[in-house]
RNA sequence: GGCCCAUUCGUCUAGUCGGCCUAGGACGCCAGGUUUUCAUCCUGGAAAUCGGGGGUUCGAAUCCCCCAUGGGUCACCA
């Protein structure tokens, strides 16, 4: 039974790399006929931020990605959150202590620094391990006596692992196969802190072991403690889940992986859904307040690091569960590109129900105070939709339609007007009032035949009347405009734009 | 610095066990065509000597070794 978790910090917003960590995680489930689970892992309480869960929560639903287990929906192997589940962990180290697998370690944090100082100044890295812990204080190199005295007068301390002695571990990643570390360079890490809470190292492998894990899919950054972790496994005697490691999201200009200030500094998100920073108040953009339909994003984003091995690109989430295995997941990072990211917006834009998108650009007029019918967003998006990549973007583009142009665009005004522009829009006003039905049509036919008959050039004389009527020299087919627009607001502005070509 | 991981067009990537790769697709870019304009769309183009150097082989992007570069990680954070 494929059993596969996701298990983010509540320290701040979800980044888009933890996303795609869910996402794949989730493909992965699905694809198997597994479950999956969703852990909070808030052992920190220092790092504790209020509305990180909500955050993490209305995330995962925006992009559509289900859990079966998890916070809020309960489960089984509940409580799902560490901080319910300290009771477990401090059942589970004595059971290592027991074993001998870990000890006592009564150095405090300054020390401990202190100590580290003292090795950087001679150049060398402080270990606590296999090497030195014998010159340390702990319940290994102390006598009985003397542990037994700290430990009752509540002296502050940690629990470590106790690194078996020096040898090779061989541990698998289902995406990067055989990794081999020797045990030597790996350290005494700490699995219960002073305060009483685990330490990640430990909570993560108790709860996985608890709730039955199959698979263990998290970013790179963890690879390093593979090792680690897989001793801990082997300490309690437990099965060793599969492991595989994702690749990271890269910056896309310059080096290093993705992070908050990328987004701010080149204009784009790099979280799902906006945030505030409940102490700086300050707020961090979203791809959904950014415009971006989920489906987009979570195609895109599931494109980075992973593809079917076929030429497909734009895929429902149903279609990527079908296509996912670990085995197409890339080993070395993916550079996001911002870019490309709107362009899926842009297809999933085209391909979205016209009701739909009306709907949206209706709510996005109304919040600048145009207020229009859904037959008439229906026909503006469906003629604008396909120069734009967002909803929110048809609002700055078909704003003509709705509005009087506030000016008329000086570049457009010199590159196609000509000395004969302000007699034509004179003669056009005269033709115009004549046009029954006013359609398009019949503009067009009247249009033309005054084209014909005058002889002269059709851009410049369509462009003299479409920057009147739009503003500037783009936009659709002027004719369905002067319609949509109508008569009497036709004859306004192309009054109003005799001027700017006298 | 130690350890670990990675390295195909600017970017995302294809490339089953070495031959069909004079390296394919997508985004972006450029040009032409369609369009009364702009955009869309269509067609075409530039773009990777497969990080470098050695091997193995009749033959290597694909296997082996070395090097370089990039990244990750070295907390009582996850």
């Amino acid at each position: 039974m494929v059993r596969v978790r996701f298990a983010p910090s509540p320290t701040g917003p979800l980044h888009i790399g933890g996303v795609r960590t869910a996402l794949y995680n989730y493909f992965f489930a699905r694809k198997n006929k597994g479950k999956f689970i969703l852990r909070i892992e808030d052992t920190d309480q220092s790092r504790y931020v209020s509305g990180a869960e909500e955050y993490i929560l209305e995330s995962l639903a925006w992009c559509g990605i289900q859990f079966d287990e998890g916070i809020n929906i309960g489960g089984e192997y509940g409580p799902y959150r560490q901080s319910d589940r300290t009771g477990i962990y401090r059942e589970y180290i004595n059971i290592l202590i027991q074993k001998g697998a870990a000890y006592y370690a009564f150095e405090t944090p300054d020390e401990l620094n202190q100590i580290r100082k003292e090795y950087e100044s001679r150049g060398e890295t402080f270990q606590y391990g296999i090497n030195n812990r014998m010159n340390l204080k702990n319940s290994l190199s102390l006598p009985a006596s003397e542990v037994k005295k700290l430990l009752d007068t509540s002296h502050p301390h940690v629990i470590r692992f106790k690194v078996p002695e020096a040898k090779e571990v061989t541990v698998n990643d289902l995406i990067r196969d055989e990794i081999k570390v020797n045990s030597i360079i790996i350290d005494d890490k700490v699995l219960f802190k002073s305060d009483g809470m685990p330490t990640y190292h430990l909570a993560n492998i108790v709860d996985d072991h608890l709730m039955k894990i199959s698979h263990v899919i998290r970013g790179e950054e963890w690879l390093p403690s593979l090792p680690l972790h897989v001793l801990i496994y082997q300490a309690f005697d437990w099965e060793v889940p599969e492991f595989a490691h994702l690749p990271l999201i890269l910056r896309p200009d310059g080096k290093g992986k993705l992070s908050k200030r990328d987004g701010d500094r080149l204009g784009f998100s790099v979280y799902p859904i906006s945030w505030q920073d409940p102490k700086t108040k300050e707020i961090y953009r979203g791809f959904r307040e950014d415009g971006y339909y989920s489906e987009a994003f979570v195609n895109m984003l599931a494109l980075l690091g992973w593809n079917p091995g076929d030429d497909r690109e734009i895929m429902s989430m149903e279609e990527m569960i079908e296509a996912f295995d670990l085995k197409d997941v890339h080993k070395s990072g993916a550079r996001f590109d911002p870019i490309k990211a709107r362009w899926f917006n842009h297809v999933y834009l085209q391909k979205r129900d016209i009701k739909l998108v009306a709907q949206e650009f209706k709510d996005e007029l109304s919040k600048v105070n145009i207020n229009v019918t859904l037959e008439e967003a229906v026909f503006v998006a469906e003629l604008m939709r396909e120069r734009v990549d967002f909803v929110k973007d048809l609002v700055t583009e078909a704003i003509f339609f709705f509005k009087t142009p506030e000016t008329l665009d000086p570049k457009a005004i010199k590159k196609w007007g000509t000395d004969n522009s302000a007699q034509w829009l004179k003669d056009i006003l005269l033709i115009i009032n004549d046009i029954e039905p006013f359609d398009s049509e019949k503009i067009d036919e009247a249009l033309n035949n005054y084209l014909k008959e005058k002889n002269v050039k059709a851009g410049n004389f369509f462009n003299t009347l479409r920057i009147c009527i739009v503003g500037t020299s783009k936009g659709p087919h002027l004719s369905t405009i002067m319609q949509f627009i109508g008569k009497q607001e036709t004859i306004n502005r192309i009054e109003r734009g005799i001027s700017y070509f006298e």
